[in-house]
RNA sequence: GCGGCCGUAGUCUAGCCUGGAUAGGAUGGGGGCCUGCCACGCCCCAGACCCGGGUUCAAAUCCCGGCGGCCGCACCA
């Protein structure tokens, strides 16, 4: 079952939300990289600025911006170069597929490091030693594979071999830029950098168009903190002590039951571990329900187990949004990467990263990072806006979050209609509002070409305008009209954008 | 990456099996006429055989390879 999201998919190219780059003109380029069209881009402006004026400034913290190519040093610290360039080999019986460097591990016992081998070393480790798949007992290897997740490249006009890296998630570069930054802010304790980025991840199959890109966006927090200091944080959590966030615990997976927890409960039982950690998972969960529209029964923290987390989280719970045809996707990975990262940076750099604290001590700060898969969070909003029946299409959007905020047409494209309906539209836009003017075909074919990309309201000029200066104000949801002064018109537009219903609007004009 | 299915305008689709002349239609798009509020109608215009190779006098059609898409497996730090 897809219908939904064929539509929507089918829709977002067609209308200018989003489209797979370079197709038109090179057909066989590689897949998972997509371009934003205006409406698009629209959206993810302002769900960036949504996140900026939510969680980022009202929280104290910093914004700063990191190159996309690190060096491989990086990577090292970070434990990404381990992860990422996976060497496996398959079993040519049942076709399961082992890191090559695990598989020796576990079945000879050795503790020493494989890393540095090579290919042909590691598999004559395995055939000498008569390795068997752990799965079927066969003895009948493929060669060794080699797996890049990540995007390598060679920095400098003469360099052969990679030494750099396209960053796989921007955490690293927060982390190689915190003391610096902590330093330049007089930063305390707990100190949080934010980040939106492009993040570029080698996927071997990249699918479902906007849900695994190789290329996407992430909007992440990344909070640097005392794990022995909390005070500031039970303070920030009284308000939200009766807030339900909703979980699927580890031992739901197969039931499916959300357990709904209180911040209280969730500090009591120690689920959510500590007072910041709680803060965070409730903040989160109140933004997509809040401020993004997302409906509550359709989100969950899926709480990951051992072998599903992270290299570096200590614990880790992934927000997710469920659709009938997607099922439930990840949108936030929300993890407490404790001072791995750190730490690894230290290790590797022999830098000493840890900085003081209130409590007059010196710490390695620990790490929990929210981190929000953008190009997740425009596709679901458009998922969940679609609405059809027999007349119609349209996206019921969150009005807030609308590319076009405002049409204006002219009913006839005669007697002077235009020329004062594009008058309107330039005061529009002069207001800073995201105003569009048309005045091709039929009004009706206007209005549904607005409902598609779900406009929240359509101006029209008709010849009363003339006479009075009032226009309809039409409702994309209900297609109901009212008549506005259009001197009332920006302040009506502003109102409406902010959720005042259709009958508020129509008040304003008796009111003034 | 493996297996299965698939690839004709932006989208949907006819033609392919059985090779043959300007690749047809719908929708969408642009322009015009019309139109006093929800995809009216009419006229005009632009727009496609995924890429490469092979077989053939001749390839959208048959064969091979590549690329891409969907589904499943694996991967998803």
């Amino acid at each position: 079952m897809q219908q939904i999201y064929d539509k929507v998919v089918d829709l977002a190219f067609r209308r200018g939300f989003f489209w797979p780059s370079s197709r038109e003109l090179y057909p066989g380029a590689p897949a998972g990289f997509y371009v934003y069209g205006p409406l698009g881009l629209r959206m993810k402006e302002k769900i960036i600025k949504l996140w900026r004026m939510n969680l980022v400034l009202p929280e104290g913290a910093h914004e700063i911006e990191t190159p996309h190519i690190l060096p491989i040093k990086v990577f090292e610290a970070s434990g990404h170069l381990k992860h990422f360039f996976d060497r496996l080999i398959e079993c040519k019986r049942c076709h399961t597929r082992f890191r090559v460097d695990k598989l020796i591990e576990e079945t000879l016992g050795i503790e020493e490091n494989l890393e540095g081998m090579s290919d042909e070393e590691l598999l004559k480790l395995v055939l000498e030693n008569r390795i068997r798949c752990p799965k079927c007992g066969a003895f009948d290897w493929t060669e060794i594979k080699q797996f890049n997740l990540m995007f390598t490249v060679a920095v400098g006009a003469e360099a052969e071999e990679p030494n750099a890296a396209l960053r796989p998630e921007t955490t690293q570069g927060s982390v190689v830029e915190f003391k610096t930054s902590f330093m330049v802010m007089r930063g305390k304790l707990p100190f949080i950098l934010a980040q939106v980025g492009r993040v570029f991840r080698n996927e071997i199959s990249p699918r479902r168009t906007l849900i695994r890109m190789r290329e996407f966006q992430q909007l992440e927090l990344h909070i640097f903190f005392d794990p022995e200091d909390q005070s500031k944080y039970e303070e920030k959590l009284k308000p939200l002590m009766d807030y339900k966030i909703r979980f699927l615990k580890r031992e739901d997976r197969e039931t499916g039951n959300i357990t709904e927890m209180t911040v209280r409960e969730g500090l009591e039982t120690g689920y959510t571990i500590n007072p910041l950690i709680t803060y965070w998972l409730a903040r989160v969960q109140k933004f997509f329900n809040e401020t993004l529209g997302f409906p509550l029964d359709r989100l969950r923290y899926r709480e990951l187990i051992e072998g599903e987390k992270a290299h570096y989280a200590l614990a880790h719970w992934d927000l997710e949004v469920y659709t009938e045809d997607l099922g439930w996707v990840e949108l936030v990975n929300n993890a407490y990467r404790t001072d791995y990262d750190v730490k690894g940076h230290m290790r590797v750099s022999s830098k000493d990263l840890s900085v003081m604290t209130d409590r007059g001590v010196k710490v390695i700060p620990h790490m929990y990072e929210p981190s929000i898969g953008l190009d997740r969070v425009i596709f679901h909003e458009l998922m969940l806006a679609y609405r059809e029946d027999e007349e119609r299409v349209w996206l019921q959007l969150p009005r807030h979050i609308a590319p076009i905020e405002v049409a204006v047409f002219p009913l006839l494209k005669r007697d002077g209609l235009p020329e004062r309906a594009r008058e309107i539209y330039r005061q529009l836009i002069e207001q800073g509002f995201y105003a569009f003017y048309d005045e091709s075909g039929s009004i009706g074919k206007r209005y549904r070409r607005m409902d598609e990309v779900g406009t929240p309201i359509c101006v029209t000029v008709d010849h009363q305008t003339l006479e009075d200066d009032t226009v309809t104000f039409r409702d994309r949801d209900t297609m109901r009209q009212v008549r506005v002064e259009v001197k009332d018109l920006p302040d009506a537009v502003r109102k409406f954008l902010a959720g005042s219903s259709l009958d508020e609007i129509s008040s304003l004009a008796s009111e003034a």
